[in-house]
DNA sequence: AAATTCATGTAATAAGTTACATGATTCC
DNA sequence: GGAATCATGTAACTTATTACATGAATTT
């Protein structure tokens, strides 16, 4: 449940509610972790009976009451722990590369245009990190440049992934225009890197 | 349910059991999809009770019957609808890069720990794909060239992604070990490309 | 007048994981 | 003798999604 250790990754910089949870999420991490509304007040009843956080409420007048969580000591700990131990990957779940994989039961065209769509999604991603909010976090202000490094190093993880499987799709349509399939899988498989 | 269409695509090249399923699945689509047995066979029915699907039980004396599903008009027709239309992306998660983008709270030691054991894995992945099994797929015959490209092709985004992978982690090991945090977020930041 | 922001939650469902259960044959 | 292969399934649980529900204040 890393959706936990997250929410406490963010406690961390100061007590919220759950609703400046989602907007946070939102803001930073959602295009490598996002979390539903509904998610984030199932699990912060759970972090404090883990002692992990404990809960004030605010009131207000003018808006609606406010319930902050900050974080305890205890998940602190629980928070440097995790972050100290590497995390197994979870499996990896593309409903896109399964469709390649069966593509050869569709027709060049139907095939390519799936191709083409998910190339302009991967554009629009890239053209989002470089000039979008991303790129420019404000959802946090003092924050030491050591944690802002670490920010951008996932922001840069990001673009490095969206260009490499740009760069793939791609070189996909080409080979497929050429009609590289008819030359058997030598047309499939990028040269291995002479060194 | 995208489980659902993907054992449709393998069922394409002929009748199967779960059994057969979970193998083919292990061995070919494995490192973007897979499914634990108890789900393959969790969804078996739901095929037959939509119509995809039609099961046969065939009797051995041997070893334990096996019940074979077989892929039947509307089961093409449902497969080649879904490989017609781009799949939306799920949210992706990954616990690795939340870990990254807190990593602030620790020590670099700690840190530089985690990323050189995912890059460990990673080394190990990129072998696998060069050497291992998913290289040489044997687990159909017969399977006419356009099929394979598109197979290899799969395969072909997985050495690349996980190629971009390592070298982002690599550099990032590097940019920690010369203090690149200290300069500011410049020192996580890839140079755009000079066009 | 309508939409958005602020702020909370619950219920039903879907998808996926873990663990259990059985039993013959064949390979080491 | 023990492990692996073949072959089926179910039950409990966790995680995540979808959809519903409320309501004041502010912005368009």
């Amino acid at each position: 449940m890393s959706l936990a250790h997250a929410i406490l990754g963010f406690l961390n910089y100061g007590p919220k509610t759950g609703y400046d949870l989602k907007r946070v999420f939102e803001a930073s991490v959602s295009y490598f972790w996002n979390a539903r509304q509904s998610q984030i007040y199932q699990t912060l009843p759970d972090l404090e009976k883990r002692g992990w956080a404990t809960v004030e409420l605010v009131r207000q007048d003018d808006r609606p009451n406010r319930k902050e969580y900050s974080l305890t000591d205890a998940g602190r700990e629980e928070l440097r722990h995790w972050l100290g131990q590497a995390q197994p990957n979870p499996p990896i779940r593309s409903p896109f590369l399964v469709q390649v994989f069966f593509s050869g039961e569709l027709p060049d065209d139907e095939v390519l245009a799936v191709l083409e769509e998910k190339a302009q999604e991967l554009r629009d991603v890239l053209a989002l990190f470089e000039t979008g909010p991303v790129s420019q976090p404000v959802y946090a202000e003092h924050v030491p440049k050591r944690d802002r490094f670490f920010w951008y190093l996932t922001l840069d993880y990001g673009i490095e992934s969206a260009r490499s499987s740009l760069r793939w799709i791609e070189s996909a349509i080409e080979r497929i225009r050429e009609g590289a399939y008819e030359r058997g899988i030598d047309g499939a498989i990028t040269e291995k890197e002479t060194t």
